[in-house]
DNA sequence: CATCCGGCTTGATCTAAATCAATTGCATTT
DNA sequence: AAATGCAATTGATTTAGATCAAGCCGGATG
């Protein structure tokens, strides 16, 4: 149950087996259906997630009801609205599973406590952000400088996988375009 | 010479007075005129820089020439091209002085020694990194979602201080619209 | 003090992508 | 197998913002 998490730790830092318990004890796991919520606009977001399964997006609805996706997360990826879980303060995001979902658990004050009694965690966690930097720059710098074209296709390099798993419009949304300007630029892109 | 950077840390997390000792002397000075340059693309940014005082901005250059800020730092923030950085692999992007400048310098070698021997600074690049996910989280948020004057109007919200300090034209290219765009939006909003 | 240059503004035009709208194709449910 | 409902496609039109081009202003430089 534990194991993908332990791993992901285990790339990154060592860690004891008593720290391993201490892991675990502090998370709690959730299977969710296809569609189901982990948070929703006005929510405080309470938790962290580890997916263990299945794929999550997290977006924002705008004033004309259309959705934003900033985030996908699959199989090994942490997701929440950290600037809720941080702050305490009510989130304007939503957090729902695309596919039937199993994710691990960890509340706001389990992950402090934790933190403090196995502190390597620390480390971990400095590094995954460290990484996920480095992803997220890397997205703005596409988001600010690419046409509609070049933003798809560098996502089709970085996440060959998403292209095929995940509905066109999401990833329309991810890249801050409409499904329909995706669509013929799929088609162009095959014709060439 | 330390007390911003020894502040910034001490903000975060409790530091003992040798451990202060040591991250002196993990850091050397580097003072820059406008216009210096810290890193150009194909360099290799060995290091990360915490601004002491004046103003930075890390862009990119695209085919036809045009300047893509992904990112201003000020006193107190730490900047620098972490993906070269983390791989070692040459960088695609710019590192430049707008202001007069004074910045802390850290090697990756010193910095991966200086978390082992100070392990509360996993803790606080942790805590730093954190903010810093969420701030860019809302970027990437506005530059799918927003058009050209509400990016603007978010920006100067968070950031008031930019607003004066930094050349129009950069502000434009941080918020991915050019400096054309963005003046017309400002005489506009100032009609209202 | 003059001039030079970079940054800002303003106007005219162009274009990539959005919007609006209809149709088709799948997959899930009944 | 019919029916329902999304997702994707395709076409027509609109529009926000880019591009191109000139002029202008203010601070740095000889």
């Amino acid at each position: 149950m534990y194991n993908l998490l332990l791993q992901s730790i285990e790339k990154k830092v060592p860690i004891t087996q008593a720290a391993k318990i201490e892991v675990q004890n502090a998370f709690t796991l959730k299977k969710l259906r296809k569609r189901d919520y982990l948070l929703r606009d006005g929510d405080i977001c309470n938790e962290m997630y580890f997916v263990k399964n299945g794929c999550m997006i997290l977006y924002t609805l705008d004033d004309g009801g259309n959705e934003h996706v900033t985030q996908f997360a699959v199989e090994g990826w942490w997701v929440g609205d950290m600037y809720s879980y941080l702050s305490g303060l009510p989130s304007n995001m939503f957090l729902e599973a695309l596919e039937p979902a199993e994710v691990l658990c960890i509340k706001r004050e389990d992950r402090e406590m934790l933190l403090t009694t196995v502190p390597i965690l620390e480390r971990y966690f400095r590094i995954l952000l460290e990484n996920n930097f480095v992803a997220i720059h890397r997205r703005v710098a596409n988001l600010i400088s690419k046409g509609a074209e070049d933003k798809y296709l560098d996502f089709v390099k970085l996440y060959p996988q998403f292209a095929l798993r995940v509905p066109q419009k999401y990833i329309a949304s991810y890249l801050g375009i409409t499904p329909e300007t995706l669509s013929r630029i799929r088609v162009q892109s095959a014709e060439r």
